[in-house]
Parts: C-alpha cells; sequence; structure tokens
DNA sequence: CTGTTAGCGCTTTCAA
DNA sequence: TTGAAAGCGCTAACAG
C-alpha cells in the first residue's frame, strides 16, 4: 500500500506540513504562490487527504448518515436523491443505512454511525423510543429527522399525515364508499398511526362510525405485504374501498385483488399513498397521496448542514409540508 | 461533546488501554474475567469506539463503498440490497455513491472513497477509462466491478448482455417483428453496446439485415428518457417492435405510446430489460430480461471481502450470470 | 494473559 | 505568512 502523505507534499514541495494542511483546509491564509507549488506537488504525487486522521484530529468527520426504513421503496429513494444534490457540493459523503423498520437494526446503524463519527444523521425513525438519538446527540451528532415530526430541541421536516389520510379517506367517502379497509405496517410506525388517525377524522366528518374502518395490518409495507392484505380481503369479505398506507401495498393489493378477478375501481376503489413514479404506469394507474420527496430529502440535509457548521446559532425548526390528493382511475 | 476513550474504560476496569482494544478486537486473548469486566465498563459509560482513530492506527477502516449508475433505478436498489445484508454482518458500513453515469461524478466519487481509506470499492463503471480505478487499487484498495465484466487481476460479477440482448430481439423477432427499435442511453455505457450487440447477432441469425435496427439513444436512461424516445417514434414512424435498454426506458415508452393511442402489443410489441419489480404490475405487464440482481450485489460483496480479508491468497474470479426472458403482455 | 509504548497522518496553536 | 511541535484515540509489537 503506497501512501503519501502530507509530509511527502510538504517536502517536495519546500514548506511545512502545516503549511500544507492550510493550503487543504484554509487556502485563503496561504500565500498564492506557495499555494500553487503545494498544489502542484499534491497532483504529483497523487495526495488524497486521509480522512481518519483529518477525523480524528478534528474531532468530526466529512460525512453524514442517512437512515431509512426501507431502500427499497421508491419514496425513501427520492429522499435520498435529495439528500445527496446537497451533499455532494461539499464533498461529503452520504453513509445510507436501512433499518428495515427494525428498532434493533436501527440501533446497530446507529452505532456504525457513532463509529464513524459522522457529523450529522437524517433518520425516519423506526422505534419509538429515541434514546439510541438522544445518546448520540449527547455525544454531539446533529440529528435531524425526516418525515417525522418532532417537537422542540430537535429539527425535522415532515409532511402532515393526518392530513393526509384524511384526504384519502375523505375522497374516498365521497365516491359513496361505506366500508373502507385501510393497509398499513405495524402501527408503531407513527406513518401509520397517523394517516388512519386521518382516516377517523374523515369519517366523523362525514358523520360515520369510527367501526365503518376495517384495519388490516401487516408485517412489511411492500408489495408482498398488500397481497397478503387482499387475500384477507378476499376472505373476510370485501369493502368498498381501500386505502394504502403507501403505493408499495397498493401495487400489490391491485395485483392481488385483479388476479381474483376483482375490478378495480368498480367492484373495490383504491388509493395508495406517496405517489411514486411507478403508480401512475400501474396496471390501473392509482390514485394517491402527493409528497414532496426529493424537498424533504434536500431540506432535510440544509438544516443539517446548517446545524454541524453552527451548532450554536443554529435555531431548531420542525418544518411540515402538507400533501396533495392524486386522482386517478383507481379511485376516478 | 462528551468523549469515552478507551482509557477512561481501562481505568474503570482496572487494567490497561492495551487490554481493553483487545477485547474490542480479539475478545478470544484476554480472560474470561477481565473481559467482562472490561465489557461492564464499556456499557457502563457508554463507549463507542472511535473509527478514525482505528482506521487511522489499523490502516483500513471498516467501511466500503459502492459506487452505481442510479440510485434511482431499482436495479441497483436490488444490487445494493444484496450489498448490505452482507456487510451488515460484519459491523461494516456501506458507502453508497451516485455516479449518475457520469465519469466526472464517478471520480469525484472515488476520491471521496479514497479519503475516507474504505476497504474495497464495488462499482458499476460510468467511464470507459478505468485509470481513476487503477489509482484506487494502487493503494491497496480492493475493487470489484459490478454488472460489468473485467478480465484480468480483478474481479466481477456480471450478467451476460449480449445474449441478454439476443434473447429479447430474438424474441421479437419469433414474434414477426421486422422494424425494430432500440432505445438506449449513450453508448458508452457499456450495457447498452452489448445489449445492442446481442441485437444485431439475432438479426443476423434470422438472416436480417444489420440495418433493420432503428438506433434511439438518449440522454437518461429512465422513464423520462423512454418519453422522449417515443416522441421520436410517433413523429419518425413507428417500429413493430420496441427492445428497450432497461425497463424504466420501457416505462415510459409505454406511457408515451398509449397517450399518443398506440396499443401495445397490437401496434407495437414493447420488451425491457431488468425485469424490476414493477415491470408486472404495469399498464400492460411487461416482457423483460430477468437478472439475477440481488446475487449480484450479494456475490460481489463476497469476493470482495474475501479479497480485503486475503488480498495474498485471493484468486481474482470473473463471474458471468445468464440472463432470462420473461415474455408478459407487453410482447405476448 | 496483561501492561507499556511508539506512533498512524493530520490539524492547530504558538512563535518566529 | 510560515514553521515547529504537541497530540487526537487507538492498535500492535514487545516485554513481563
Amino acid at each position: 500500500m503506497v501512501t503519501v502523505g502530507i509530509k511527502e507534499v510538504a517536502r517536495r514541495a519546500g514548506v511545512s506540513p502545516g503549511t500544507v494542511s492550510n493550503v487543504l483546509n484554509r487556502p485563503e491564509r496561504v500565500a498564492p504562490g506557495t499555494r500553487e507549488r503545494v498544489e502542484q506537488a499534491i497532483k504529483e504525487l497523487g495526495f488524497v487527504r486521509n480522512g481518519s486522521a483529518s477525523t480524528l484530529r478534528a474531532g468530526q468527520s466529512r460525512a453524514i448518515g442517512l437512515v431509512v426504513l426501507d431502500v427499497g421503496n421508491p419514496f425513501f429513494v427520492e429522499v435520498a436523491r435529495g439528500v445527496e444534490d446537497v451533499v455532494s457540493d461539499r464533498d461529503h459523503a452520504v453513509i445510507l443505512c436501512n433499518s428495515g423498520e427494525s428498532p434493533d437494526k436501527e440501533l446497530r446503524n446507529l452505532r456504525v454511525l457513532a463509529e464513524q463519527r459522522v457529523r450529522g444523521v437524517l433518520i425516519t425513525p423506526a422505534a419509538d423510543d429515541t434514546s439510541g438519538l438522544q445518546r448520540l446527540r449527547d455525544r454531539g451528532v446533529a440529528v435531524v429527522f425526516v418525515d417525522h415530526y418532532a417537537s422542540g430541541d430537535v429539527c425535522s421536516v415532515a409532511v402532515d399525515d393526518v392530513a393526509g389520510g384524511e384526504l384519502a379517506t375523505g375522497h374516498l367517502l365521497a365516491r359513496g364508499a361505506r366500508r373502507i379497509a385501510f393497509v398499513s405496517g405495524p402501527p408503531a410506525i407513527r406513518q401509520c398511526g397517523d394517516r388512519r388517525r386521518g382516516a377517523q377524522r374523515a369519517l366523523e366528518a362525514a358523520g360515520r362510525r369510527a367501526g365503518d374502518l376495517t384495519d388490516i395490518v401487516v408485517p412489511e409495507m411492500n408489495a408482498h405485504g398488500g397481497r397478503l392484505a387482499a387475500e384477507r380481503m378476499l376472505s373476510d369479505g370485501l369493502p368498498d374501498a381501500v386505502f394504502c398506507a403507501n403505493d408499495l401495498l397498493a401495487l400489490g393489493v391491485l395485483r392481488a385483488l385483479s388476479q381474483a378477478g376483482v375490478r378495480v375501481p368498480d367492484d373495490v376503489a383504491l388509493i395508495g399513498y406517496d405517489d411514486i413514479e411507478f403508480t401512475s404506469a400501474a396496471a390501473v394507474p392509482l390514485s394517491s397521496i402527493r409528497q414532496p420527496t426529493y424537498q424533504l430529502g434536500k431540506i432535510a440535509t440544509e438544516l443539517l448542514l446548517e446545524e454541524c457548521d453552527d451548532p450554536g446559532g443554529h435555531a431548531h425548526q420542525q418544518i411540515m409540508f402538507q400533501p396533495e390528493l392524486v386522482v386517478r382511475e383507481s379511485s376516478g
């Protein structure tokens, strides 16, 4: 392993290591001529700064962590894009972690990130218990919640899921639905709970009883989960309309129902959530609730970096976007 | 920033820092009693090993880099899953980089990874020029190509794209297509060139001239690119059949053609590539070429870690999978 | 089996 | 504006 360090560069440029370091980190403090000589030497030697050494010395790295619930979900992919675009200009690295909605795995991820001494963490928490995050924060790592509303002394960027649930369900009711099924993942996932609450609210607003909503809970919020949900409907009796907590679920429901000969929207109306790109290309274009996904990632990252750069002056803020109803054929 | 170091742990457990390090890295060399005391102290103090320090000292980190062409493409998401599953058991971190098919961005990504002193890099190269990678390798960073066949002294895990192209085109020909359009990204992308070559081969095997294939090149291999391609077909004259270099393109083509009133497969047959999950849920379920995507990521990572763990004894190998034709409605 | 010790490569005062 | 020097926290000999 060939290792070109700052020392060799210094020797070659005829300066001290400290000066090379300055060229790297505060070029404005170095005389132009000297700077040029150093840059020349860097290029000739193919020197690449050792991140570990600089992290160790400086106490913080040039990386941030992004912990998502499901890397396979286009929703989070879109968030990640927003993150990447902001971060890449700054020559930072993003360490992407997937919690798979498991608090356990989330904790393991946080430990790895803590080891790596990331500057900050963007996270959509899987756990109700945020003590692992609190420990991180106690160590001085900035944390911003993504797609999760947090009050008080921490930044968060979220979308109003209660409003989204209300929007979706209100739409189904307006369309004449009487028996509505709500398909979602474990209620411990905050998004599921909120969207469900929104659904209830729409029911009440329409003068219905809460019991008019049938819950179908599946272990995973993806197409496979949707399939399971559809099977349950098929055996327990079909509802008039189905509201899925995300589009992946809806896609799975759509597929399974279609295969069973149930027509959407004629027999059952269907609406998803997230408005991922593929929903509009689905067999029956899916109605959905649109969220400013890319913005979520982008703004969260800006907030995070702002906090990292100026922990003292930074004022925590909670940003809440409003979702939007997109009606397509599946409930049109 | 509270910082609990190995020293505090040592003091608390009544041992030396070296012993704590041993508990962390080679627990079997420490007497059970001592080990327990140290582990107790670690827990009580909430100690987390400083990765930078250990990386600096040990000369290598506990992270690997994954550089993909497009994080938004489910194909790479699936690869990433395979990577993650292998890596996460080992408490390693994955630094995910997106080159966006740009050699420039790829180079920047590699620099960040070099700085982070990753143990190895998994990459689907965007550039023909792999000198940036060679420089990495010269520094002792293991490299494994993913979805890219490399001969000689480096590992690679790929799928036979020429065979895939032949499979897809052969199928369209067998179905009676005469004028076939091939929609792809820049020919500099190896996958595109190979799949095209396969298409030519099928043409020849069927006794057709190479000119029977119309090339439509779009700047981006996603749904938007597909839309552009469809517009060009619409204005230049429709082919009998369309072979898209990936499913995202095919989905875009499908949507744009449908909106223009062109029926798939009656007016135009359509086949994609990758067989991502969403293709089967598309408005017209898409025929495609299936690849062992998850396996690609998994095996590539195993190869990479094997090389990292034993650079001397490691024998480079090039693994080539065979793709598989999946016929659905769009060309059925 | 455990302690001692010498750095890994860099940043950052402090002087010059 | 630049140089000298003291570590950041940890690991890996080596000695005991």
